[in-house]
DNA sequence: GTCCAGACTTAGAAGCATTATT
DNA sequence: AATAATGCTTCTAAGTCTGGAC
């Protein structure tokens, strides 16, 4: 209390702000980055800012000493754990098996056998080694360039330019985009023209003497036109031939689809060597739009066991290396050229390896539940620090355990600006008295994060220290952080833990919870309404959102016009029921309540649009038996029967008039009873529920993603405890790649399974 | 400690297949 | 049967995190 006490009062003036060399000297880089006010100014205003720690300097001497006596046990740990692994079980155990079923040698029945490896219910605590056995027959190429017909030309200010086929091919690489947004983006364009004159010169220049200067000058669209043109030629096919192409695109790919890991047989995932193309970078990239060069098997790293078979490299070419490192598990690698870093062929998801360490992922996230009250009490604790760095890694510690964000590491400038919690800056994080928090900054892939929170008053007394001047627009808000010293932090708590897992531990959470709230009662449709609800929660959670279809809008109009008819409908039979029996009124006053809210000018709308529907149907249907006629050689249907459809639009239409002008319903005879047109009105109201739910289940779904969350992040094993308990089939909450990808879950979670 | 290569997970877009609608 | 809408898969970009070199 008197710590509290005490603490509070004085907490602006003598908090201790501890530096650390990484502090100090990234903020230095920071601010000297700065676009507004010079260079000097900011930097002294770092030194200033910095030059009252005093304090802290000691407290992170202490911290420092700790920290070094500990690496080295730390290390003799993980060399001891190297020395154990022969004994370990698992690695033994699929070695024998691998040993019986290559005696048997007949590949068939080792594959069927192997099918069934159920690693999950084995024990293995270390995966240092990932394979004994690898073998694969390499990756599929994309196919040489095929250049376009001879009349198929870029024209320059008018003219045809004559390319050799390595500029034409990058010319098409745009000319197919032409009608995305990457082609109106002017760092795509300006990318992609550098790299385009590049190569153009160095394959020589155009053949035909045209000089390309100007990007504006460029006309791609007969390039574009042709690409369309093969895309419908391609969809004309008879579904046999396509039939037929597909079958042989898939015996070709056959051999690469599979490898043997340990001896049995495993999916890859991404067997194909990525195409040449355009980079398209997401959000703001610097550097969308360069070329993507072709990766030609000697760029191309193999990885296979020893005694592994080599495949043969494409004709006339070597592999850039053959590997053989069982630490890892790609099977094959290169480096791309956009940012220079790795691109790896691996296993596919409903691998055995890929589904360890996810399980083992969901794991480490269940194991989080013993440690966590003692994290956030920590973390409330520590946001009175006397230590700035402590104070920052407590404020960042809850802003991902509450708000779910990623640890956010350091970006390059020719990267798209994005932030995660460690790299926020002032501008990201805007402060509302009392203890409103508006984040508003751009998080993986450019999606944007924006949430108005509130916070506790701590917290957001925290952030008014961290974001008091001599900080401005463009600095770091945790300046002493990086998500390394952040997970070592939380590697105090509980060994392998970082920020990632609360992100799942989170979402998995929230999902047990939500389905907890699930009734056991209705049918399967509105159990999966509630799990998909209960998914959203998630999705919104982890800020996982998708691009409002194009469709959208229309979509939702239609439908809720749609219900606005059936509406109206509703309304019109209970009309009738009135014109039969007025005493029905006063029976059921609430019944009949709503045929008085419905305005004349509402009606008289709903009129019209019916009318119209009805037209266009007749006027379609009239064109495309004519079509249907003309293509069989038939006699066309002739205009006075598209006339006599329309009179009987027209009658309807005079119904209608009649029944606006004197409130009186003219109904088929066939409903003339109270009782049917009950029942009627009852089918009506179903109708009417079930669109009104579907409506908003996709208003509220059209722009979050559910699959990534339920992909990466929501412990599989609750779906499958959720479809036992409720007896939903298995494939209504995963798709077939799902199952696959999630059989252990599957097959492991009992009823009572809890996250 | 700091830096960064390397390896792995996570992410939305794009492409393709299937289902619903007319 | 054609078309539109939706669902699912593929693709590859963009993150996180580890560990080794200095």
């Amino acid at each position: 209390m008197t710590v509290k006490l005490k603490d509070e009062t004085s907490d602006e003036d003598d908090i201790p702000l501890a530096s650390t060399t990484n502090g100090r000297k990234k903020r230095k880089v920071d601010y000297s980055e700065l676009g507004e006010g010079t260079d000097n100014e900011a930097k002294e205003e770092v030194d200033s800012y910095d030059s009252d720690e005093k304090l802290s300097e000691a407290t992170r001497s202490g911290q420092k000493a700790k920290k070094t006596k500990r690496s080295p046990s730390a290390k003799k740990a993980s060399t001891k754990r190297v020395s154990k692994k022969p004994k370990k079980i698992v690695k033994r155990e699929p070695s024998i098996e691998q040993q019986n079923a290559e005696s048997e040698e007949d590949s068939k029945e080792l594959v069927e056998d192997t099918d069934g490896f159920k690693w999950w219910e084995k024990e293995n605590e270390d995966d240092s080694i990932k394979w004994t056995t690898l073998k694969h027959n390499g990756v599929i190429f994309p196919p040489p360039y095929d250049p376009l017909p001879s009349h198929i030309k870029l024209y320059y200010n008018g003219k045809p330019v004559d390319l050799p086929p390595q500029a034409e091919e990058v010319a098409g690489f745009f000319a197919a985009l032409l009608e995305s947004d990457h082609a109106q983006n002017p760092v795509f364009q300006k990318n992609f023209f550098n790299d385009f004159l590049d190569v153009l010169r160095e394959s020589g220049g155009t053949k035909n003497g045209v000089k390309i200067e100007n990007f504006e000058l460029c006309d791609f669209s007969k390039m574009f036109d042709y690409f369309q043109l093969q895309k419908e030629q391609k969809k004309q096919l008879s579904s046999q031939e396509k039939k037929k192409l597909k079958l042989e695109k898939e015996q070709f790919e056959e051999p690469f689809k599979f490898c043997f890991l340990d001896g049995r047989k495993e999916q890859v995932g991404n067997f194909r060597i990525e195409p040449p193309g355009l980079f398209r970078g997401r959000g703001a990239h610097p550097k969308t739009g360069k070329l993507k060069r072709r990766v030609y098997p000697e760029d191309v790293v193999l990885n296979l066991d020893k005694e592994a078979e080599v495949p043969k490299a494409p004709e006339g070419h070597k592999w850039g290396e053959i590997r053989h490192d069982s630490t890892v598990q790609w099977l094959a690698m290169w480096r791309e050229n956009i940012s220079n870093s790795f691109k790896y062929v691996r296993f596919a998801a409903n691998s055995s390896l890929k589904g360890m360490s996810d399980y083992k992922k969901f794991e480490k996230a269940r194991q989080l539940r013993g440690y966590i009250d003692a994290i956030r009490a920590d973390y409330t604790k520590n946001l009175k620090s006397k230590v700035m760095l402590e104070r920052q890694i407590a404020v960042a510690c809850y802003f991902i355990d509450v708000f779910a964000l990623r640890a956010g590491g350091e970006k390059a400038d020719d990267e798209a600006d994005t932030v995660g919690c460690c790299s926020l800056r002032y501008e990201h994080v805007t402060l509302k008295p009392p203890n409103t928090v508006i984040f508003d900054f751009l998080g993986k892939d450019s999606i944007r994060f924006y949430q108005e929170v509130e916070v506790t008053n701590q917290v957001f007394k925290n952030l008014t220290i961290f974001k008091k001047p001599p900080k401005k627009p463009g600095h770091q808000l945790f300046d002493r952080l990086d998500p390394s010293i952040l997970n070592k932090h939380l590697q105090n708590y509980m060994p392998g833990l970082t920020a990632k897992v609360f992100r799942t531990y989170n979402a998995s959470k929230t999902m047990q919870d939500q389905l907890d709230l699930i009734p056991n009662e209705g049918t399967v449709a509105e159990k999966m309404l509630k799990y998909n609800a209960a998914n959203r929660t998630v999705a919104i959670l982890c800020n996982h959102q998708r691009t409002v279809t194009k469709g959208h809008a229309a979509s939702v109009q239609k439908a809720a016009e749609r219900i606005e008819e059936l509406e109206w409908q509703k309304i019109r039979l209970k009309r009738a029921i009135l014109q039969l029996d007025e005493k029905q009124a006063k029976k059921d006053p609430k019944f009949f309540a709503e045929v008085k809210d419905l305005v004349k000018e509402q009606e008289a709308a709903i009129h019209k649009r019916l009318i119209e529907k009805e037209r266009e149907k007749y006027v379609k249907k009239y064109t495309r038996e004519n079509e249907k006629r003309k293509f069989e050689k038939q006699e066309e249907l002739p205009e006075s029967q598209l006339k006599e459809w329309m009179t009987r639009v027209d009658e309807l239409e005079k119904q209608y008039n009649e029944e606006l002008e004197t409130g009186k319903v003219q109904l088929k005879s066939t409903s003339e009873s109270v009782e049917k047109l009950k029942t009627q009105i009852e089918k009506l109201d179903q109708r009417i529920e079930t669109a009104t739910i579907q409506l908003k289940d996709k208003e509220d779904n059209s722009q979050v993603a559910l699959g990534t969350s339920k992909i990466n992040y929501i412990d599989p094993r609750l779906s499958v405890v959720f479809c036992k308990k409720y007896g939903v089939p298995i494939e209504k909450v995963f798709t077939k790649s799902l199952r696959d990808k999630f059989k252990w879950a599957i097959e492991s979670a009992d009823e009572n399974w809890r996250f």
